[in-house]
DNA sequence: TCAATAGGTCAGTGACTACTTACGCGACAA
DNA sequence: TTGTCGCGTAAGTAGTCACTGACCTATTGA
């Protein structure tokens, strides 16, 4: 169960894939498509690709020398419930608050 | 825009960082009582801290000699709503399907 | 049959991850 | 002051990631 959620996590924290991804929420697409969308070569668009389905994000199937791909939504809507979780938690937890503070990472400049 | 969105992705996507989250969105927590949860070495539930505190996913606040951690929920909505927008335009968006497939991790035994 | 198209696979590289043990440092209690 | 507690940092290591260029395989149209 966190196994898939942290496979699919990873996927989504590459801004290449996230295109991809929100390229496909419009309908499917080939291999082509999606590569051209980015801004490296063609083998990095098939090898995101190729994560993407792994985690189980997309679905693809050849059509003559064509490759369609299309969303397959169910992880994409376990991650939404699990974020959901957290947050919903974390509103209905009214605690003291720590004083704001900027991440960490601008704190050493 | 993106790199924020990936830096906390890339964040969640780890299950003991996970558990620290979840964790919080109960209520703060020193280091220690986050460190606990996980079944490795202090230090190494240390750094996971500082990733979701590099992430500002939490906000962390030095009490004494121990240090309190609690969500910080900005980017936690912000993954929310992009997600939820993906699928709202998947959702709204019907095309024609292809057949359902296994992920590819399963094609490979 | 041949060339072009679509796209996947391989090998290699440099950068980053997730740990470990060892150590340092400020807060507090005796 | 001295020990101990809570916690972070440093250094090292094994493994994984994101690319690249070169190559190979099918499908299709001339």
């Amino acid at each position: 169960m966190g196994a898939e959620l942290s496979t699919m996590l990873r996927a989504l924290a590459d801004p290449s894939r996230r295109a991809q991804l929100q390229r496909l929420s419009y309908g499917p697409a080939t291999s082509g498509q999606l590569a051209e969308l980015l801004t490296m070569s063609r083998p990095a668009g098939s090898q995101h690709l190729a994560v993407l389905i792994d985690a189980g994000l997309i679905n693809s199937m050849q059509a003559g020398r064509q490759r369609r791909h299309e969303i397959r939504p169910e992880y994409l809507y376990l991650a939404e419930s699990w974020l959901g979780g957290v947050l919903r938690q974390w509103e209905s937890a009214p605690t003291l608050r720590l004083p704001d503070r900027e991440p960490r990472v601008s704190e050493r400049p």
